[in-house]
DNA sequence: CTGAAAGCGCTTACAG
DNA sequence: CTGAAAGCGCTTACAG
């Protein structure tokens, strides 16, 4: 009896087995069986090695044939076991996406957009947690790259910036794609938008509504984006021929409740903003929260403004001024980029800037 | 030449290939080879099949071996190659994880849950998305069955409670975790919590603060929790000798928009409440945003609380008085009730119902 | 309790 | 441009 297929035996009533007939087993049903490469082969009268060429794209396979392989395979809706061709290949179909913290909210729209777009390409996403404060991060990463002969890896924010993270995926051959890296940017493609100029365009909108007492909450510095960001709103306010105060830039470290700490810092302190830009919107929403704890009035008494656009940022009342990036697109990019590699020889394209945009919502007014 | 494995040439310096040499290809070093099962049945001295059975926790190995067999796995930190199992067997490591919406909060906590315990029992996550509104949901989901072939599934609200999708993994025989299910309890196993207990529970801390006008907004009609928590508030009600009013009951469907829509109703209804409960925070968060708009003081005026404790709830202000539902503990739970049931033969827990609690915070006061 | 043989469904490395 | 053979690393189905 072979493992998995269909066994036929004589049914017989509910409770009235005859003694020597082994019992049913419920299996699936017969139209169940997934198709094999031979089927197809057999179907279009050609090698299974032709249709694995069709399959995989390749080259030398004349056109006719090559419509006629794709006939059967679309008329059997055949699709290739990923087990077998991740077991006889050195690269499987996986693409791994690694976060140093998978529960944000960011972490949940990069992983949405990418398991989407791999998806569509017959790909599949596993998700990975680099923890670079264990000192066993670099044996726990290797394990798991061992064992997943990963197709792709995907490299976030903060770690992908790291660069002996990105030598241990060189040595494993594992091609890497990153999402808004700050340093060594020739040495893997990437996704990412124009922090600095998105930072600078919210600044921009802030001094045309007459704001010139503008605070700036910096945000985890471990992120490359907290220093492009923070550069975008000097390139703003030094255009404006503002001069900066230390008194009005604050650090933070991308949660909420650093925004409000924040908050209450500069609200208390020596110099009164009248408007204060976040480096994200989790900690726009904690001034927000700040600003209602003291009875200031938004944005009447004071602007409030974000970066991201977090699904936060509606739900907070005022609804947020905030800069939309697209993090759901640009992990659908990185996706593409990494498919691209794999599937035509060098059709690799390079790396992709997404473009951002400016949410004016009720959170900023003119003073 | 083989697959997969190393190939040194000359290395010449840059630029000055000699013409008849191969390119240099960047491989893998030797040492990042993964182990094979035979390699550790050589070091131990059995079959590999004996080593398979250790790895399995099969019965009839002596002790002795397995424990001999089992220090050389730890030794050469072997990891069976996935893709090899998943082929020659019937079933994979693959747990899928399905739900009718994957963006929402809710879905990102029991995704968190899921993959970390997924990790540690040596299985891996799959999420797939069902949209029983779409007329092919079934072939889609048919076509990932059988590329996939999941060593289980675990369905999530609301989709947890379609029959047809249930019969669906019947006929594949993928066995079924369910995520607090409505109906056909005894159908599969499931982890869940007391939504009704939970509901009542809150309502009576509103009572017990001495509220009585006590509004209450319903959740998603497709959703069976939403049912499970308006009979607990009644419960609570009742028991307090509270007069139903149905101006005081108004339909929601678990999103933010509903909530403050919701809330106006009741604001501006025929009956003011002094009261809230909304079956879940993200309404709850619509009507605080309602009554800030209305000008109405929050807890002083109004208490809202609502339901789930989700990460929002404590960037409110005041924060959210709620219920706290552990839905990542809830989807550990049930990757292990599935990998259980593979292990061990009939080592089958059954369901699991898990503690919630009440959390109180500054939404709610007396009146 | 243990192992030798065959097979899972593909791809690799050849050969023509 | 196309195909026959061997192999990926396990498990299944036997046999002892």
């Amino acid at each position: 009896m072979i493992a998995g297929r269909i066994r036929l035996h004589k049914m017989t009533p509910c409770g009235t087995l005859d003694p020597g007939v082994p019992l049913l087993v419920f299996r699936p049903d017969v139209s169940m069986k997934a198709l094999t490469i031979k089927d197809v082969a057999r179907q279009a009268g050609v090698s299974p090695k032709t249709v694995s060429r069709v399959i995989n794209g390749e080259a030398h396979v004349r056109p006719a044939v090559r419509e006629a392989v794709a006939r059967v395979v679309a008329e059997l809706n055949y699709r290739p076991n990923t087990f077998a061709r991740s077991l006889s290949s050195t690269r499987s179909f996986l693409i791994g996406l690694f976060f140093d913290d998978p529960a944000c909210s960011y972490a949940n729209d990069v992983l949405l957009g990418a398991l989407e777009r791999a998806r569509s390409l017959g790909r599949h996403v596993v998700i990975e947690t680099v923890s670079l404060d264990r000192s066993d991060w670099q044996a726990r990463l290797e394990d798991s790259l061992v064992g997943l002969k990963l197709g792709g890896a995907i490299l976030t924010p903060p770690i992908c910036d790291c660069a002996d993270l990105i030598a241990i995926f060189e040595r494993h051959a594992v091609p890497v794609v990153r999402i808004a890296p700050g340093n060594d940017v020739d040495r893997t493609p990437y996704v990412s938008i124009d922090d600095r100029a998105a930072a600078r365009t919210m600044a921009e909108h802030l001094i045309a509504l007459g704001h010139r007492d503008i605070a700036f909450i910096k945000g985890n510095p471990t992120h490359s984006a907290t220093h492009r960001r923070w550069l975008g709103f000097r390139d703003a306010m030094d255009a404006a021929g503002i001069e900066p105060d230390d008194r009005l830039v604050v650090q933070g470290d991308f949660t909420f409740r650093s925004g409000i700490v924040a908050a209450e810092a500069l609200l208390h302190g020596p110099r009164a903003p009248d408007a204060i830009f976040a480096s994200n919107d989790e900690m726009a929403l904690g001034v927000l929260v700040a600003a209602m704890r003291a009875q200031i009035a938004v944005p009447q008494k004071l602007s409030i403004v974000g970066f991201d656009d977090a699904q936060l940022a509606r739900m907070a009342w005022p609804q947020l001024t905030t800069i939309r990036q697209p993090n759901s697109d640009m992990a659908a990019a990185a996706v593409s980029l990494l498919a691209d590699r794999s599937d035509g020889p060098e059709s690799a394209r390079s790396s992709i800037e997404l473009p951002y945009e400016l949410i004016v919502r009720a959170s900023s007014c003119g003073s």
